[in-house]
DNA sequence: TGCTAATCGAGACGGTACGTCAAGTCTTAAG
DNA sequence: CTTAAGACTTGACGTACCGTCTCGATTAGCA
């Protein structure tokens, strides 16, 4: 066994590495990125690389990860408030060629590699999952949003549809105008009056 | 000029390129097939593959088209009636092996390939779609529905979150229940009481 | 057997085959030189030329052998006239790209093709040599060259040389000089005094 | 700069790409013969071989070159007693299955190829003359050959009636006897008593 | 201070698949 | 029944990367 002997890992050369991964994901993308030209443009040997990831989808993940802001979980005091930053900060993220770029390369390689999708999962997804979480835990509290709704549900929704129409409707409006009509929606539903009556009964 | 001269495209061929394709993205997904494996599959050569085809996303773009089954347009009298027959075919397509790879595939290769993505959409999504929206519109014109609701942003968010559960959730819920929770808490909404009167109020 | 039914062969594209044959030959070479081209700037179907030979050789044979023209045996009555007779022919013929082309493509074909060596001996090569004979023969009764003189080999060694050349030295002089040298050394022998004396001596 | 560094070349694999060349082009002959097979029994990538070579010239050529064995050169101290080595010596190589096969594909290279004849000439065909020019220069020294004899004509003669032979009249006498006939002619010269007169008294 | 062992950049290794090209065969409509 | 056109199967071409494997040259910490 082997703790500690030998020359270390170089440091210089992890960042050199994942600079030069995401410098080439958002010029020629993800499926036309070779190890050989991220190893090259790191002035780095491709046993360097494979000595550290075993995969192409290892790699970006870090890389991606490496990118990760810590993200303060904001508190206005009213949803909207709340919302209001929540949503201003994933329109920074995103409203941007290398942010757009990256979103697509995660939804891409996700959707056609489980396993990338599960790192990602764990590693990124939920924590920002986890702050939105407790942005809508604190509206239920206040009374703000119904008691027993599913929390998870909701944010699947509203990440998905804007992912989906990022994907599908690139061209459309700003980010944070579709994204503030998406929670608009949700929150008033779209059942017809007698059904809201219906609903209000029911709880009552 | 070249009208009709010469030997005519062989349908069988066609039809054997469009198998083989197919046959082989089920079984070993959409990465780790190469032409060369669908010619030999096809029994047919690489040339004839690329006479017609210049890239693998167009064969498999082709490929996934030719499954298209006509979709008729449920008209049960209710909401709910007509809704658990589109669930249902949803459902039916997604929920096997060929499905989701199928799903993933267009999903990864629409998001990092504007082209396809359009070319899928206006294919094959806007068809789909404007059958939602007729059920949409029908339970609209019943009162089922609030009048002023957004139907492309319903479906925006049924579509959106059933994708990005699919993709990065993919070990829970079938994707029947899936659905019928989010048309669910869509149509109730998630404010609170108050401002569900607040609503009933501004409309009146 | 059909004898003569059915639409006649075009002799039109007999000649069009050909002389598309003869063009290419010149300017791209032999190796470089596709049937598809041929047939392309032959304005003929591919079919049409298979139809007629069978193989790049059979074809080219021919267009060769139809350049073939009646060659006369000179006599000016000294050796050194006929010679610049017979010097100057071949020069006209080899020098010049499809001359040369020619040569090399006849070469490279007879030596890993034993087969058509022979023929093109037969048909061709001997009739050229017969001429060449019947000059150096026409020498001998003149007293201009050795009576017993091995004519068959003298030919070898001016034939041989120059091809040996323009194979392997295709970049010096032009083929005239280098003839008039090669009959030059040969007539005068390379042998020192003594030995040409013990020749005289011998012959006595 | 890069004097060193990297992993070597295996020397392995090039006797191994030299070997199976050579094998395949006894077997199949030159044209017939692809890189793709010449890796295949070598036990060695395409890349591999395209690394040391560019073409299948060079290959060929080094390969032929890699069986050159040292030729000595004699010297006996007698023109006639070197030049029956040289003699012997080519008769060896030659009258055999592989040597006139050897030689029939190089001449049918070269002389549809002018690279291959460029490279096989300077790295083979050099030599072998050079060895052959020594000999006849100690002869002129030793006055068993003219002072003013043009040597390199010489070889040409030699060299080229001999290649001739093979490849048009392939069944006639041996090697050895007919290189004895042609130094003889050429020893001797063909002129006439009278001419032969001339050209000693040019000399005296 | 010198030894040991893992690391470094570099680049060759045996392979797979690429997309292109030409080969020779087959199939059509037109003559 | 031949023609020109052009699609067919086949298979080699030369290129790009894959992930693995030497190299000689650095670096640490342990002796």
């Amino acid at each position: 066994m082997s703790t500690s002997s030998g020359r270390p890992r170089s440091i210089h050369a992890d960042q050199a590495i994942l600079q030069a991964t995401l410098d080439l994901l958002a010029e020629v993308g993800y499926e036309s990125m070779s190890i050989e030209a991220i190893a090259s443009r790191a002035g780095v040997g491709k046993t360097t690389i494979y000595r550290r990831y075993t995969s192409k989808e290892e790699l970006v993940a870090d890389a991606i990860e490496s990118l990760r802001n810590d993200l303060a979980i904001p508190d206005t005091g009213s949803f909207w408030g709340d919302m209001d930053i929540v949503i201003k900060n994933a329109a920074k993220k995103i409203d941007s060629p290398l942010g757009r770029q990256t979103l697509a390369l995660i939804i891409s390689t996700a959707s056609s590699n489980p396993q990338f999708a599960e790192v990602y999962w764990t590693k990124y997804t939920k924590l920002r999952r986890e702050a939105f979480a407790k942005v809508l835990e604190r509206a239920k509290s206040r009374g703000e949003i119904n008691d027993n709704a599913d929390v998870d549900l909701i944010i699947d929704l509203v990440s998905g549809s804007l992912y989906y129409a990022l994907i599908f409707k690139p061209t459309t409006e700003p980010v944070e105008a579709y994204m503030r009509r998406t929670i608009d929606i949700l929150m008033k539903g779209v059942g017809s009056g007698e059904m809201a009556s219906l609903r209000e009964k029911g709880k009552g």
